[in-house]
DNA sequence: GTCTATAAATAGATAGAC
DNA sequence: GTCTATCTATTTATAGAC
């Protein structure tokens, strides 16, 4: 039989690493799925396939299909955060129009690995209620901070900052969205620089920038 | 037995009339469960729950659950194409800020029905290959529209008047999308008036409007 | 023309062998 | 830990009585 001191250490033991390694597997192939065929046709079926996991692994590592769903969006999410984060750390100096092209730089880098993907995300998966909760809160902590712009930075001209606010997010979130994910996409460079100058333009009350 | 005049003119024959009032009974029932529950949720057996129609009465009016869909896409595609039709006809005089609320108040009186359906049909039904294409020639429609007012117009300040006249449309109907069928809308009057400045500051290049 | 009952397909999820 | 085989639930869609 075997040992104790084998058995309690086995050599090499790589469970950890290779569950982690499955774990991401699986994740992947649920992102090119959904990217690719929509929440719907994204079946746990043909994501084991692509994972080359069986259907029964699958559901060793994720309790359901929406868990799935879910820590992609989470993942997503924290990203944007914690990059946001760090702007808001760094800079309240400095003019409107170069905060709002960080912030807009911050989307377009968060979108561009799999634009499709996160256009599932934003759009079908929502309707969950988990997913529902994490995204809004976000966006409500993306609108906080703008408003907060622009109640405090003197090149702001807005009578309601609270909707103002609203809709800067929104523009933002949802043409890169749309215009990233579009079978004609606009490159991204000019993307940048078109939405900043919308934001921008609009928050100064068409004066100069 | 009945006689040959009896059978070929019954009397106050019903039955086109009858026929069409049930078509529509379903598509209202469809329309709600739609922007109710989403489209999966949304079945054949729920939305002819509603319209009080057997599930097999449905069937004989509709071939599938998609030709549901496609007819409540289409309807709402035919109504604002009509109504941005009377609009091109009617103006090119006045200041670029009159063409986009007009422009704006469109799209928004589009959606006053039920934002929550139309937000389904923008967001799930896309996928399905017919819909999708009917949108995205509707887009290209109103993309052209705008390009050419951008080209036309001497209050417009663009470069790439395509890529802006893109950026603006997507701007309309995302964030009325948006924003309407929201937990907490933003008001419609409110929401037209901070469209118009946002899309006309961004096509007179930031100067007085 | 409308209904009930059910067929056919497919999804998510689980059991149990290995 | 991973697999195959299978269950259960649900959905779309059809058949056939009335």
């Amino acid at each position: 039989m075997t040992s104790d001191r084998r058995r309690i250490h086995p050599r090499k033991q790589p469970r950890q690493a290779r569950a982690e390694l499955t774990r991401q597997r699986i994740l992947d192939a649920a992102a090119h799925v959904f990217g690719e065929m929509g929440y719907a046709a994204g079946t746990t079926n043909r994501i084991a396939e692509r994972a080359r996991v069986s259907i029964g692994s699958l559901y060793q590592y994720y309790p359901n299909k929406d868990a799935i769903l879910l820590e992609l969006v989470t993942r997503h999410l924290d990203e944007g955060r914690q990059a946001l984060e760090r702007l808001r750390e760094e800079t309240l100096p400095g003019t409107l129009e170069g905060i709002f092209r960080a912030h807009v730089r911050i989307v377009i880098d968060n979108h561009r690995d799999d634009p499709h993907l996160l256009q599932v995300m934003a759009e079908q998966a929502p309707r969950a209620s988990e997913v529902l909760e994490r995204v809004s809160r976000y966006e409500r902590e993306r609108v906080a901070y703008v408003e907060e712009l622009l109640t405090r930075h003197p090149d702001a001209r807005v009578r309601d900052t609270h909707v103002a606010a609203r809709l800067i997010v929104a523009t933002v979130e949802l043409l890169v969205h749309q215009l990233t994910a579009a079978p004609d996409p606009v490159e991204a460079g000019r993307l940048e620089n078109e939405l900043v100058a919308m934001v921008t333009r609009y928050a100064t009350g068409g004066g100069a920038v």
